[in-house]
DNA sequence: CTGAAAGCGCTTACAG
DNA sequence: CTGAAAGCGCTTACAG
C-alpha cells in the first residue's frame, strides 16, 4: 500500500513506482564524479569538455533518465518556453467555432519545431481577459501571446504594450501599436461573392451579419453595403446574426417570412449559412431555387452539405502558422513585423444560381 | 530607439517601454523595509504576520504591480500548474475533429477556476508522444496529462505509471493501471440506434466504420455485428471509413454503387454520415427515402443538415470537465478513480425512415 | 511578529 | 578542460 506524505505545499502527494527519485543535475554531477557546471556545460553542446567527459556524462544522464528541470532552467533563463491563448469567449462558443481548431492546428505545427508549447485559456468574457493578461505577464507564465477576436476598439493592445509583454494580434484590421499582426484579405474575396451574385442577376441581396463588435463582422457588412452601392443595388435587408446556425435559422425565419423575401442571402459565415438553408428548406423553400445562400470561412463541412456551399475559403490553419512564426521573432528580440497570407478566395458551388425570375 | 542588450541565453532582447523592470519579491520587500520571507508570509495570507504589516505590504505589492513569479514559486513548490493534453494526431485530423473543441472547453471551465492552464502539444503520431511523454514529465512542465484516443493496446499506460506522472485516461474502455478513467456510455446509445432502424422494418444494415484501432472503432463494429445478430438479421456489408466526410463520401460510392444497395447505414460518426448522404444525394439517391443514414456524435450541425441526422448524443464537453477534475485531485494526491458521465443517448431525427419496401 | 538562511534545479561568468 | 560560487525568485523551517 502507498502511504501519505506530505509535500511541500502541505498538500499530501502520493510517492508513484519510480517517481520518488525525480534526478537532478546534482545527481548526474555525483554518479560522473564532476561539478554541475560541468555537467551542464556537456549536456548543452558547450564549448570547453573533453570529448570524452562529455560522452560519459551523456551516457550517465541517459542512464538515469535525466531531463533537465523547465523549471529551473527558466528560472535563469527567464524563458517560459510557452505563448498563450486567452480565449474571450465562453466554452460554448469556442466548441462551435470553426476558426480555432484550425488556428490552433497551425499554431501548433510551429510550436512543435521550435520546442514551444501553448498555453490555453478560456477567460470567458473581456473582462476577465483584461484581468488575467497582467496576471499571465507578470507571473511569467508564458513568453508571449496571441490576440484574436479582436474588436474595433480593443483595451488589450494597450495592456501588452505596457506590460511588454511580445503579442501578435491575429486579423485585427489595422496595424497596431507594439505588437506584430498577421492578416489575411478577407475583403477581394468578399468582393468576388458580391460580384458573383449580382452576375447571376440578384437585385435584392440580404445579409445576415456576425457578433457586433467583432471587426470581421463589420467588414463583411460593408463590404456587402459598398458593393451593391458600387452596382446601383440597393442593400436588402439586414438581420442581425450570432456566427451560429441558430442565428441562421433565425434569420431565415425572419427574412422568408417577409412580404418580398430577398433572392439571395449573403451570410456571416458558414455555421450562419447552414443554420439558414435548414429552415429554409423546413419552410418549404429550395436553395438555390428559391433563395440563393453563401457562407463565409469555407469549413470542411461546407462542401458536404446539401446544397454544397458557395463560400469564401480562408485558412486558420495557415494565420496560426504564420502568428506562431511572427510570435517567436518577436520573443527572439525582433522588431514587430506585419505581414499577411494569400488572400480569402471565393469557391463557387452550388448552393447559388440565377434567381427564379 | 530601443537598444539592443543580450539576454541570459545570448538572445538579443529589445527592452520595451515599462518592461525592463520586472519587479521581484526583493523589491517589495526593501520598498517595505521587511525581508523576503514577511512579503511572502503576508501576500500568501500565512498566520504570523501583523494585520497593520499585511496591509502595507499588500498596498505596496499592489502599487508596484508584482505577482509572484511562477518560475520562482514553481521551482520550490515543486508544482507547475499546468496540466497537459499531448495529442496524438497530424494537425489535420485535430482540424476536422468535432471531439476535440468540447473536450478542451469542458476542460477549461474546470482548470480556470482551479488557476491551472492547459498545455496543448499536437505530436503528431503515436511514436513521437511516446518519445514525448517522457520528456515532459521529467521536465516537470506539467503536473498530469490526459490521455485521448486511447487504442487498443496502449503503451502509454506503462509510460505514465512508471513516470509517476498523473494521467486520467478518456474513453479508454477499461479500467487501467496507475490512471484515473473517465467514461462515456456509448453502447446503450448505439444498441437503441440499432433497434431504432430494425423497428422501422430495415434488414439490411451496411456499417461505415471509423479509423481502425481506435476503440470507439472497435466498439461501434462489434455493438453493430452483436444487436444485429441478437435481432436474427445478417449483418450487412462492411465499409473502412476512417471517421472523416470524405471517407463517408466513398463509402456511398462503394455501398450505393453495389448491385443491392443496402437500405440503412450505420456511419461511424456524423462527419461519415454526412459526407455519405453529400454523395447519396449527388448518386440520385434520397435520404431516408431511399436509404436511411444514422451518424454518432451529435455535433453541433448535425441537427441543421439536409435532412437532420438521427444520432447518438455524445457530451465531449461534460467528459472534459470530468476528466479535468478527477486530474486535479489526482494531482493532489488523490486515489485513481473511475467515474461515468450520463450515457450517450439516441437522438432520433429525419435521416430514418421505414425502408421503401 | 519578524528576519536571516537554506534550498528548489538550473546556467553563467570567473578562477584555477 | 574542470570546479566553486553566485544568483534567478520564490517558500519554508528555524531563530530571535
Amino acid at each position: 500500500m502507498p502511504t501519505r506524505m506530505t509535500g511541500p505545499r502541505g498538500q499530501a502527494r502520493r510517492p508513484r513506482p519510480d517517481a520518488g527519485v525525480r534526478v537532478s543535475i546534482t545527481d548526474v554531477a555525483r554518479e560522473a564524479g564532476v561539478a554541475i557546471s560541468t555537467v551542464s556545460a556537456a549536456l548543452n553542446g558547450r564549448a570547453g569538455v573533453s570529448e570524452a567527459t562529455r560522452v560519459r556524462i551523456t551516457g550517465i544522464a541517459e542512464r538515469l533518465g535525466w531531463v533537465p528541470s523547465i523549471r529551473g532552467r527558466s528560472l535563469v533563463a527567464r524563458q517560459a518556453w510557452a505563448v498563450g491563448l486567452l480565449v474571450q469567449r465562453p466554452a460554448s462558443v469556442l466548441e462551435a467555432d470553426p476558426f480555432f481548431a484550425g488556428f490552433i492546428g497551425g499554431v501548433e505545427t510551429v510550436l512543435d519545431e521550435a520546442h514551444y508549447a501553448l498555453l490555453l485559456q478560456l477567460a470567458g468574457s473581456r473582462e476577465r481577459v483584461l484581468q488575467r493578461l497582467p496576471l499571465w505577464a507578470r507571473s511569467e507564465t508564458v513568453d508571449g501571446i496571441f490576440l484574436t477576436d479582436v474588436q474595433a476598439d480593443d483595451p488589450r493592445f494597450e495592456v501588452v504594450g505596457r506590460l511588454g509583454l511580445p503579442a501578435v494580434a491575429i486579423n485585427s484590421g489595422d496595424k497596431r501599436p507594439f505588437v506584430s499582426t498577421v492578416h489575411q484579405q478577407h475583403l477581394p474575396g468578399l468582393r468576388a461573392l458580391l460580384r458573383h451574385l449580382l452576375d447571376l442577376g440578384h437585385t435584392r441581396i440580404a445579409h445576415v451579419s456576425g457578433s457586433p463588435g467583432f471587426v470581421h463582422s463589420g467588414e463583411r457588412e460593408d463590404a456587402w453595403r459598398t458593393e451593391l452601392a458600387d452596382a446601383g443595388v440597393v442593400a436588402g435587408p439586414l438581420v442581425g446574426g450570432d456566427f451560429t446556425s441558430e442565428g441562421g435559422a433565425r434569420a431565415a425565419d425572419e427574412l422568408l417570412g417577409s412580404a418580398d423575401p430577398p433572392t439571395a442571402v449573403l451570410c456571416a459565415n458558414d455555421l450562419t449559412a447552414i443554420g439558414f438553408i435548414s429552415r429554409a428548406n423546413a419552410m418549404g423553400f429550395t436553395v438555390p431555387g428559391d433563395v440563393s445562400v453563401t457562407g463565409f470561412d469555407g469549413i470542411q463541412l461546407s462542401g458536404f452539405t446539401a446544397p454544397p456551399l458557395t463560400t469564401v475559403q480562408t485558412a486558420p490553419h495557415d494565420l496560426g502558422a504564420e502568428a506562431a512564426r511572427l510570435l517567436l521573432r518577436l520573443i527572439a528580440g525582433g522588431e514587430p513585423e506585419h505581414t499577411e497570407i494569400p488572400a480569402a478566395e471565393l469557391l463557387v458551388r452550388a448552393s447559388t444560381a440565377r434567381p427564379r425570375r
